[in-house]
DNA sequence: TAAAATTAAATTGTGTACAATATATTTGAA
DNA sequence: TTCAAATATATTGTACACAATTTAATTTTA
């Protein structure tokens, strides 16, 4: 029963340090009013300009029962726009507003942040990453 | 701006990989009928038989907030009982019944399932639980 | 081409998370 | 000793997550 141990768990940690990012992100998040997840949508956003909610799920692995609720909240603070795709009409396309691309500029500062917040050299960051996305990978029950 | 791109964070893969673990989890404990952090009470409760609200809190990094409903809900399904400190009080101990005791061999396999459906090599499980052990206890804004 | 299958979002319901606040109890200092 | 501060839990309210189902639109196929 040695494996039943909370200390010998890989998984605690993981959920553990998922949980501490967030909350280290939300004092910074707060500013901007926003949420780590919508934060999320942001970053992909403020690379593509547009993006329709499959694609956002895809991309954050995200279903539309998280995601819808959360883009309406999104349109209520006036970051996104919600239209139906013309040619289209089962599809949602998601595109920045004018007040959702300028907070890419406040929010460019923030990875810094993050990073000198977690005490962390860059190496064992970039490490820690490849393992993770490695298990993202590899694991053999996709959702 | 590159740090903003979602592909360079750290912080992405570790909220994704924990609610992957999760995913893995959610079938083998629905059998059991049980959630993750369920679960992890369990977990802490099968080691030392008997605690409080705040040694949960402590160990799980999660505040009365979530564990109030949570525990009660453990409560109706019988895994635990909730009873008011004689000597303090304010203090609730949480303690197992004798099927939440019990749950613990229908729950033996479940470390070696998750290992052998996430595909990854002890060491290297072992090396990632470290990183994540030194960033949980490196952090700066500790919660 | 009309019905069946598929697809994309939305909806419903349950269970976390967590900030902020409230309540009740205990402790400690004047 | 008494009242203010501290402590432990509970409550309230907001926002995810996600399974299961529904709705509407499109594609496939007989």
């Amino acid at each position: 029963m040695e494996h039943l141990k909370l200390d010998n768990q890989l998984c605690f940690p993981i959920y553990a340090a998922s949980r501490l990012i967030t909350s280290v992100y939300r004092p910074m998040l707060e500013e901007l009013s926003l949420t780590y997840p919508q934060y999320l949508v942001l970053l992909v956003l403020w690379e593509k300009e547009s993006a329709t909610v499959k694609e956002l799920g895809e991309k954050l692995w995200l279903d539309s029962g998280t995601l819808t609720p959360l883009l309406k909240r999104m349109q209520e603070k006036e970051l996104v726009l919600r239209t139906r795709d013309k040619a289209d009409e089962r599809v949602v396309n998601i595109t920045l507003t004018e007040a959702g691309k300028q907070l890419k500029n406040k929010a460019s500062d923030i990875p810094n942040q993050l990073i000198s917040c977690m005490n962390m050299e860059i190496e064992q960051a970039v490490q820690l990453r490849n393992q993770l996305q490695a298990l993202l990978t590899n694991h053999s029950n996709p959702i």
